[in-house]
DNA sequence: TACACTAAGTGCAACATTGCACTCAGTGCA
DNA sequence: TGCACTGAGTGCAATGTTGCACTTAGTGTA
């Protein structure tokens, strides 16, 4: 048993992560982010006090979640990642490979759940801007990605890919929240003609013409 | 799930308890307490300062040990006192309860372990002085089955039968301990003569004869 | 509409753990 | 025999958790 550096550092951790872990139990059972900072302290066996301490509003809590969240998106895709061979470095074939190892994740999942977790009366604006600021979260990632299997590449090339794919799927998510249907009775199967539409255009770029209507 | 009333006291007691019970393990794998309070911090996943701030000495450590390994033979007697039946509230009926409870658990082993975990240099006195302390422990438990199944016997009739018993007890380890058998290697039958001593005294009292000689 | 209740949020002090540096005693080895 | 090392033990301050009391905002009900 490895002696602990700073135990001081790795208990404030556990109880960080006991509380994440909690709240995430709580938002599977419930569907929804609806639990007291009571009954959150409670499951997470900690004192209410200390959820502040962690988690000084629940809005920081919320946020929180969400990376959580697509951290497991982030953790999906990686593992995905890895059992698509590298390749010819081509970019036809770099490109199945992202898409492929994005498509295996449950993306469409995770989208699902940021919304139930957020208040009912949040506005448009907000619910955009936290799906926006966790989807970027795929950032890191898919730039790692893309420098394994493109190595050498200009890293503004880089930059405008990965830039492209994130807001691309942030714009994606977007629409599927405006299209009408009840997000928390959604199927992944709703989702697929908007991330189709996003790969698209990144394969063939805006002059051809848009895919089919997603609506 | 309840809500903890007092969390600094559960907590402060399941630090205690995870010392202890990491103790205790490290006496099973090691057929001593050779371990350091360093190796024990971190098998119970506290720092060495905290150990200290429970146990301020080793020898503190050492009679709760003690206290731990009794508080298991006593869990033992409860639950076999419970499997024999009340009976008429006669003394036989009443003796032969306590003396099979008393049988089925593990006090030799008990007592092995005891002697294994205190320090190699230990006096004779300072042995039998800590075995005694911890047989005490029997006290009260004995005392509540005997006013289970004799009601309304006499206090003081209570405790003289107690106290002969736990104080025979105390005396038939120490003349175990210093029956030449090394005490690590003694197995339970070399347990019984003293034993059989005890409650045969305690059924026919001093003035009949002593049982064969237990050496 | 006023009041009671609930839950998020806040300030502050008590408590328990932890880190760190040190002393002391015992042990082993050159 | 002296020195280096190890582990028990100690003092003290930093850190994180906890308890408690309070405020504020929102909600429901008579």
């Amino acid at each position: 048993m490895m002696k602990i550096v700073d135990r001081r550092a790795a208990n404030r951790q556990r109880t960080h992560e006991a509380i994440l872990s909690a709240a995430q139990e709580l938002v599977r059972e419930r569907r929804q982010a609806d639990f007291s900072f009571e009954e959150l302290a409670t499951r997470a066996d900690v004192s209410r006090r200390t959820v502040f301490n962690h988690f000084p509003t629940r809005d920081d809590l919320t946020l929180a979640l969400c990376n959580d969240i697509l951290a497991a998106v982030i953790e999906d895709f990686r593992r995905c990642a890895m059992e698509v061979p590298v390749g010819d470095s081509s970019r036809d074939n770099y490109f199945d490979a992202i898409f492929t190892a994005l498509a295996a994740t449950d993306l469409p999942g995770a989208i699902r759940t940021i919304v139930r977790i957020l208040p009912e009366n949040e506005t448009d604006e907000r619910v955009s801007a936290i799906m926006h600021q966790a989807l970027t979260l795929l950032d890191g990632v898919i730039r790692s990605e893309t420098m394994r299997r493109l190595p050498g590449t200009d890293e503004f090339q880089v930059d405008l890919f990965v830039s492209a794919l994130v807001n691309g799927l942030a714009t994606a998510s977007e629409h599927w929240l405006k299209c009408g249907v009840e997000i928390d009775q959604a199927s992944d199967d709703d989702w697929q003609p908007y991330f189709h539409a996003v790969i698209t255009q990144l394969r063939h770029g805006h002059l051809t013409p848009a895919p089919p209507s997603t609506s």
